[in-house]
DNA sequence: CGATATTGTACGCAGAACGAACAATATCGC
DNA sequence: GCGATATTGTTCGTTCTGCGTACAATATCG
């Protein structure tokens, strides 16, 4: 049950219904894929004509093709109906605090090829050496379609209405119009997005076909910050002022250890990788002091990992703390917004058997009800690139997404 | 941008359009009342022909009457419309721990009469008490229109699909078919919902008119529990299992006292009437004690608010303590969903000046951006009957609502 | 080889948006 | 006082499009 908001509704004109049943089809073929003309007919409850007239308009735009006909145990053999994403190119951009990952891909998030390159942080710069590289990239792939967009994404908070990244702490940046500068440079549209957010999207669009994909999850980030990108009745959690998911933020502890935030006992100072890191090396967290001490040591969070997998007991100790205060954080989660599902992204998925018995514990004894403590919470590995899946998805998604009504 | 949900769409059909233009002016009328017929063209950007036969359709059901023509400064006098809400009434139900409230009010929330009797927890005796005083309600103002349906809030989780009240410890209620009891029992359509979902409703629906309500606010309930109404993007967040909003157990200090809910350091086992009561008290917070000690005393957060005003010290500090951990809990709120707004209900309300700025301190101290800190924080008086509205609204709203679509 | 089943297209009807013309009703300039 | 002008609300013909029916195409089965 929604409001309709009286200063900014769309009305509905003659097109209208059309504009909604083409949609559907659309999004019936990419997800139920192959489908006939009959096939849809019987799942909308409509008639073929109807079908016909539509599914000509999506050929015309060249949104879906005509497979082959295929057989049929009786009658006349239906031609198959596909959506078209393979010649439907899109360059996800990640840019990280060390390295930016560079992605072409097709409308399904398939990737064609990669590439990483140290991060520029100077905002120009990185705009130039992107276009530069995304030039030759579509170069030497000009026989494989034809680029429809770019998605770039942050780790920060994202204006998508201005197009600036408001605040990328960890490249330093502070309202930063990205979208049109990378747009000029390269002359292909442009979107952008916050990191946790895209995650999120990335699961929305291409999780697992054929599960149904719940209309309310979260997907929570575990890296140097801990960020969360919320999915409500279907829709991502942007917030009023475009900070929604800076869910590293919530209160544990009130005299917990000091963030780097400047607040105290933040989930992000017990359960980011710096926290897992400094803890290990029994070493207060600092906004100076860690990062210097592991340039010097050059430990990475994987390295704590592989040593606690390898039965170094300090190791073991640091990430299984990690753990179960990563538990009760998502059991907050999960009393404050009872998500169907909660997708945990970071190093730490890689380290899953170990750590989930120790989240689910922390769960439990914080949830209030049963269903809530039995949600899933399902790992997603970095090799998955589930950023770079999510850029891709900025760009194609539109075109599969509802109409704005009413 | 939304996906659609390829298993259950509604797709659009030919009076698809008229449906959706129908409602916009419906609401159009209901929040900027008196319209003529030509400003809502200019408004919908629509001929006035169109106009004419929506609107013939709306006064044909009642839905809104002609009311009289206008003075102009020019040309044809227009005659204004207005929404029909005076004679179209609803039966409010408020269930509480120790009382129970009725109303019997029209569609915009304003109140006829209003009962108050001790709250009898057996639900089938509550359901014949109910049915006999809406019944005598209902008798005595015969004159004043049609009751159009009953609207029960809850304090608890409850499932909107079928009914049913899953969980209300207070009342000690699991899985009571609440909606079909009352329903058969007085022969009216009954809609239940959860209160603090119910407090939020009543604010999107009937909050100040003229100033334009945000589509991402978070209503906050301190009584006895803690509890939020989460509103995001234009719609209510029930959760995956109906159990969201239950904010008051998130987690504030892990080592912190001992919660009802059997966990530890939840924000309801610092904020929660009972922990400042008990705080108060110099006694420790525990399911039976707490109550029992209350009742002997004959306490309540009033008189510890009456005294704190009066300048006892002690009350002061249990009362200025709760304020500030309440602070940080919404301090929590901003970072994860960052509303345009948030509302505080209950008691602490009707204390607001005082514990308004250090509420605001504790905000300010831990929220990430000047954005965040700076979201309105609104006291809402329990004069007010927010609970009561809400339920009105359970029955109204859906005459209003958008449809459904895509 | 006709009966039956299924897919996809063609076509006529009807519902509704759209736009233009018109009737109704007022003020203003002269 | 009277025509020019402005504004509101209605009517009506046009056009777009959903919807149902009929039909063509294509296959299997008895």
């Amino acid at each position: 049950m929604r409001k309709i908001d009286t200063r900014r509704f769309v009305r509905a004109t003659r097109s209208t219904p059309r504009d909604i049943n083409r949609q559907i089809i659309l999004n019936l073929v990419r997800e139920h894929q192959p489908l006939s003309r009959a096939d849809l007919a019987r799942r909308m409850d409509i008639g073929r004509g109807m079908i016909t007239s539509l599914v000509d308009e999506l050929l015309g735009e060249e949104a879906i093709y005509e497979g082959a006909t295929v057989d049929a145990p009786r009658g006349r053999k239906p031609k198959m109906l596909y959506v078209r994403t393979r010649d439907r190119l899109v360059i996800g951009i990640d840019v990280r605090f060390s390295s930016t990952y560079l992605m072409l891909s097709d409308f399904s998030g398939n990737p064609l090829v990669m590439e990483q390159f140290d991060t520029v942080t100077d905002p120009a710069e990185l705009v130039t050496e992107l276009a530069s590289r995304i030039g030759q990239m579509l170069a030497n792939h000009q026989s494989a379609g034809r680029c429809e967009g770019i998605g770039l994404v942050v780790p920060g908070m994202t204006d998508q209405r201005t197009g600036r990244v408001l605040f990328a702490p960890q490249l330093g940046w502070r309202d930063v119009a990205m979208r049109d500068a990378l747009s000029d440079a390269t002359g292909l549209p442009v979107q952008i997005e916050n990191a946790p957010i895209a995650c999120a999207l990335a699961q929305m669009w291409l999780g697992q076909r054929g599960a149904d994909m719940p209309t309310d999850f979260v997907y929570v980030t575990v890296s140097d910050g801990v960020g969360a990108g919320i999915v409500v009745n279907g829709e991502v959690v942007r917030g009023s002022a475009y900070s929604a998911g800076e869910f590293g933020h919530i209160p544990l502890s009130i005299d917990g250890p000091r963030c780097l935030c400047g607040s105290q006992g933040c989930l992000e100072a017990f359960t980011s990788n710096l926290a897992t890191l400094s803890r290990y090396l029994g070493h207060e967290l600092s906004a100076t002091g860690t990062r210097k001490l592991l340039l010097e040591s050059g430990l990475t969070i994987m390295d704590v990992i592989a040593r606690s997998r390898a039965g170094e007991e300090r190791a073991r100790s640091a990430i299984h703390e990690t753990a179960r205060y990563l538990g009760i954080g998502l059991a907050g989660i999960i009393n404050a917004l009872n998500p169907a599902r909660i997708f945990v992204g970071g190093e730490i998925a890689t380290a899953w058997s170990d750590v989930e018995p120790l989240i689910r514990e922390a769960i439990v004894a914080r949830v209030l009800t049963s269903a809530g403590a039995a949600t899933p919470i399902i790992p997603e590995p970095a090799s998955d690139h589930p950023r770079l899946r999510g850029a891709a998805v900025l760009v194609a998604a539109p075109t599969f997404a509802a109409p704005r009504l009413a």
